[in-house]
DNA sequence: GTGTTATCTTTACGGTGTCAAGATCAAAGA
DNA sequence: TCTTTGATCTTGACACCGTAAAGATAACAC
């Protein structure tokens, strides 16, 4: 089954042998949180999945924490393309502003679990100062920056407030997610609904225009 | 060390043998959580603390989320407790909303391991619905459902409108909430601040008035 | 005093993360 | 081609976890 000749069809990644493990895990451990939740989740369950054995994982990552956040280094990728995607165009600022909220929240709507996983369980570090020299920022807040940095300045909203506008924005955006991703809430309406009565009605974090 | 003249001093709860372990436990896996995060919980170590054997929680609780559902009311209570505090006196109906969202904040600001087990850990189901007869609603909401009310009457709001804006003012300030609770998030600045910019700019979740 | 019954302990089981030792095997050097 | 090397994976062990079953304990009713 391990010919020599087998070389020539390995994948772009090390391929010892099982081929591509540390990539694999990562992935069937996304799938595992989404079929099964952050609780459901055991590095052992993920091992099986690959057809590897129980301490496999640990050629690969130093312990389960370092998997997760592997694993919320992908999510927060893909999470990152679809605010990117939801801009695309050629938007007014306002109009980019509000399917950038959009987007968040429809993400975590059809991704519940991500949500305490990436906020509460991933261990990565999401840096939103803007003075700590040399950390990369959180590529999502990243987008936040450059789509509301538009807006201000196209308002005339002083630099200063930049920062303290960009979070109030995410901090609303942020809400809506959490509250529909946590399990335990009943709520019979419409997320994305109760997110288009915010934007009709002055809790668009900028100062009171009237359009 | 158990004479029978020892049911004279007994608390207000059944004391068989430990005098009132259920409520130990459950006070216990607060300090616990508060200690060490909602990853630090087990029940043995809730047990340990209270100086019984691993399995004698089984004797109150029929697994370990019955605990934590336990544990979660004691906290909502506190929670409640703290809300209602904060619009104690003679506020006008801004006012008193501007009050609700700050407690609100400070509440999770002093104790952030509550919020990812409050939410996400707890089990508890929280009801936003008006419709389902016969449910309680969930105490917090039930304060902003008070104060809104009176808020939103107070400008000529519509009724139709009520569940829609009520869920938005709590959306602002649970996400202040998540985000400063959340474990990897590094802000050098003030989350108050935030919020204090949020009620100054328009996000106040009612029409553009101008106080 | 006797019996009942809730409470608590002991023991055991499978699942978990982690570590240490050994097996495997692709690649490099002779 | 043979050997060596080192990354990769397996096996086995350990402590900790939640949970269940069976037995001990002791407060209460009679």
């Amino acid at each position: 089954m391990s010919r020599s000749k087998k070389g020539a069809f390995i994948l772009k990644e090390t391929n010892y042998h099982h081929g591509d493990l540390r990539n694999t895990l990562i992935e069937n451990g996304i799938e595992l949180i989404n079929a099964e939740g952050i609780g459901g989740f055991s590095l052992r369950k993920v091992a099986a999945r690959c057809g590897v054995s129980h301490a496999a994982p640990y050629s690969h990552f130093k312990d389960v924490q370092e998997l997760l956040a592997a694993m919320a280094d992908h999510v927060t990728t893909r999470f990152t393309d679809s605010l990117e995607r939801s801009i695309e165009g050629d938007y007014v600022p306002q109009e980019a502003m509000n399917r950038l909220g959009t987007a968040y929240i429809a993400f975590f709507q059809h991704h519940p679990a991500y949500f305490p996983f990436l906020f509460f369980q991933s261990g990565i570090t999401i840096r939103i100062d803007g003075d700590t020299e040399g950390e990369p920022p959180y590529p999502p807040f990243a987008v936040f920056r450059k789509t509301g940095i538009r807006l201000f300045r196209s308002q005339g909203l002083p630099e200063s407030m930049d920062d303290k506008m960009l979070l109030a924005f995410w901090s609303l955006v942020h809400g809506v997610a959490s509250l529909l991703s946590s399990s335990g809430i009943r709520y019979s309406g419409d997320w994305q609904e109760v997110w288009q009565t915010i934007l009709q009605s002055g809790g668009n974090t900028h100062e009171n225009d009237r359009a």
